[in-house]
DNA sequence: TTAGTGACTGCAT
DNA sequence: CATGCAGCCACTA
């Protein structure tokens, strides 16, 4: 699995893009999870700005298993791109219930051990 | 270099 | 329970 972040892995946004790489399938991570593994935990808003510019830059990334806080998928405005964000998770085996928004505690990710924790 | 932007978040109403 | 909002921050033009 995982062990340590790389070294390499110069800028925030490279550290963003490489954990969200780690998220194995059927599992979701929040933005503010990201953002404080990639070490800003004050940025998660960040963190949706490079998702946002990953998907629609077509980076191979599984975006898809980015969420928000509260276990719903957040869009703002891009009603389309969020209702294929549901559909790709519950096709990995996640469920949602009437408010559109999963189970963190069953489906978070927790990665075993985390690093770069320095704020 | 600086200002604008927003797939966030937690706390207050 | 539902809004509202201020704080925060990396990226971009």
């Amino acid at each position: 699995m995982m062990e340590e972040l790389p070294e390499d892995l110069e800028s925030f946004m490279d550290r963003v893009y490489w954990l969200v790489q780690q998220i194995p399938e059927g599992k979701v991570a929040t933005y503010g999870q990201i953002a404080t593994y990639a070490g800003s935990a004050r940025a998660p808003r960040a963190v949706g700005n490079l998702m946002r510019d990953s998907f629609s830059n077509g980076v191979e990334l599984p975006w898809q298993r980015v969420i928000n806080s509260t276990g719903g998928i957040s869009y703002k405005g891009d009603v389309t791109r969020a209702e294929l964000q549901r559909e790709l998770l519950i096709d990995e085996g996640i469920s949602f219930n009437r408010k559109y928004q999963c189970d963190l505690k069953t489906y978070r990710w927790a990665p075993e051990s985390v690093f770069w924790m320095d704020e």
